[in-house]
DNA sequence: ATGAAAGCGCTAACAG
DNA sequence: CTGTTAGCGCTTTCAT
């Protein structure tokens, strides 16, 4: 009969741990004196017991500090309410970026999952090898997959979403793509921070980013359409290419002054590249932003507290988290939920002058100046 | 018979996911000619199969596509490998701290688990409710919790640790604690800086941190103890609560400033800190180092790329994470684990100058300057 | 309104 | 070495 007992039991009866053995429903059942069948009626607040019984029955699991096993629920309902969410990482520098805006997107994602009663599977996969991050729902680990950042890898990306899985991606609109991305207007971004720079009057305007990465790519073309707006004349050697970490604008910033490319402004695709820009150019004398005017990008908290306050281009993370929760969660429903393109805006600080002209009106066509 | 179809039994034989279910061990087993108990053994190497099968059954379920349900195993197995890596937020603020030194931590665990064949469950609690970590526990949905950061509710942790429940923290080690704490030796850690001021000549060292925070205390005591070495009055005036977040620096500076207290050098409890710090002096006309030296704390990845690049207080991060995760497992394993105290180490850069005499040994006593 | 019983997909005694 | 079988702790149909 019994000739089956898991080798690992916890004893419940004798042994250091006597009468620790945890809790399950047939113990509040046999206490409460119903069947089990009851007592997980009374706990999901099913209709179909008494109030009486269920207000007894939940009375007695609390004062016992009675909670249900998710894992046998979750087997027993084949669903498990459980997202990945991957952040992918650099193999090369074995680092994923370091970026505080990564931390806060992680954080508004825990909010958004948590407030859906999901729980949230965080891990790192090599940049690689993103489809790793099917193994997630393969393996019934979780429902679905929220990644970070799609780096280079549309075709890796295209053949998941061939697959049918579940994942939704915080990046840019891509022609021809498959999955279901959630990011912010990076061209508007692009030109709003472009316009508002040539509202200041500059139109030497130096573009720091890395351009591989689509989102950036994307930005370098809203910075393109500005000057275009504006007559003014695209000049690649204002292009400086520079990796998301720090280290990049100190080199960049260089490079344009070794090969004496005059420049006024610096349009950096991210806050930590924008106040490393600001302090390289005030070691070297320059002064932000009488001489260089400076934007940003993301709106990190770090940014208004930086010296001179930034000027950048808010991404709207909380609205960026809810919005990858909810596709997701379209997704886990049948749904087929649509790439969503969040709106930016331009913070206005100190690290830019203030505009020449009254019209504050950056978002319109800006014919000539 | 079959009176028993889950409601929401994906049809395998018709409708639009026709073929579509998930495989599961029995399909391996009944495609391999084989039990499933020979199947499960296979995969998950056991001695007990001929090499031959072992080879046919895995290569099958590789080619298939086949992976083990995660869920089912665990219950089985009464274990998951899963730890819940917990953050605190400030209930206050709504938010929890954005300091990059957050992200790098979990960064590390992310890593050091997955090493170790764990998923790491991320979440947020509100600061003042820490013990709701322990539902994770409770409801089985992870075995053990990493808790980063104490902040002020020793006692709430040490109930939890009377409950015994397998948690580790990341934070200081306090008299009277029954929890398991990882952290870097904070005392040691504020000398080191201090030591390090009083070294380059400084001797008007201000002192500024949110001092409530037990690991900052620490340092606060490092601080005084180093000063005392080296026949230094402690002036409370230099010392001044600023939370960690940027904006308390700036104010704390001011303050200073505003009360006329002379200072020639700053210890800031986090590099974060320090480099608000560094801006707001620069700003008020005051040169770093020359003017004031600055020590920050973390070494987080930026302060190297700061300027002028921060001389600061390492911890050891990869280390710390490893740690943590070390002493989870033991505690996963029955055993008990002891609280561990991580050296911390001085990087010097060029936010404090040259020390004064040729003696570099900042660790030994330093009697008489 | 409640209970009995049949699994969710897997593992491991036990018996061959 | 392999198969049979009894659960892990829960939910839900079906029968009462």
């Amino acid at each position: 009969m019994s000739k089956n007992k898991p080798q690992q039991q916890t004893s419940d009866v004798v042994g250091p741990n006597a009468g620790l053995r945890r809790l399950q429903m047939s113990d509040i059942a046999r206490l409460a004196g119903v069947s089990t069948a009851t007592v997980s009626r009374a706990l999901n607040d099913s209709p179909l017991v008494t109030a009486e019984t269920r207000a007894r029955v939940k009375e007695l699991a609390r004062s016992l500090n009675y909670t249900i096993n998710v894992g046998a629920k979750n087997l027993r309902l084949r669903r498990n309410k459980t997202v990945a969410v991957v952040v992918p990482y650099d193999s090369a520098s074995r680092q994923s970026v370091s970026d505080p805006f990564f931390l806060s997107m992680l954080g508004s994602l825990a909010d958004a999952l948590t407030e859906h009663g999901y729980d949230m599977l965080l891990s790192r996969v090599d940049a690689r090898q993103l489809d790793a991050a099917a193994q997630f729902i393969d393996t019934g680990r979780a429902m679905g997959v929220i990644l970070i950042g799609q780096w280079r890898h549309h075709d890796q990306l295209n053949q998941m979403a061939a697959r049918n899985l579940p994942i939704v991606i915080w990046g840019a609109l891509l022609p021809q793509q498959l999955y279901c991305t959630i990011g912010c207007d990076n061209i508007a971004g692009g030109a709003l921070a472009t316009e508002h720079l040539i509202a200041c009057g500059r139109r030497q305007i130096a573009f720091l980013g890395d351009t591989k990465l689509p989102e950036v790519h994307l930005r370098l073309e809203g910075y393109q359409r500005a000057l275009a707006r504006n007559n003014i004349r695209f000049n690649k050697r204002l292009c400086v290419s520079a990796p998301f970490l720090a280290e990049g604008a100190r080199n960049a910033i260089r490079e344009l002054q070794q090969r004496n490319i005059e420049f006024d402004a610096v349009f950096a695709c991210s806050d930590l590249l924008a106040m490393t820009v600001v302090s390289t150019l005030q070691k070297a004398g320059r002064r932000v932003p009488e001489d260089v005017a400076v934007v940003g990008y993301d709106d990190i908290e770090m940014a208004s507290h930086a010296h001179p306050p930034l000027t950048t281009v808010r991404q709207p993370i909380e609205a960026g988290g809810r919005a990858l929760v909810a596709a997701l969660l379209e997704f886990l429903e049948g749904g087929r939920p649509q790439p969503k393109t969040l709106a930016t805006e331009l913070i206005v600080r100190q690290s830019t002058p203030p505009v020449l002209s009254d019209n504050h009106d950056f978002t319109g066509a800006r014919l000539a100046q």
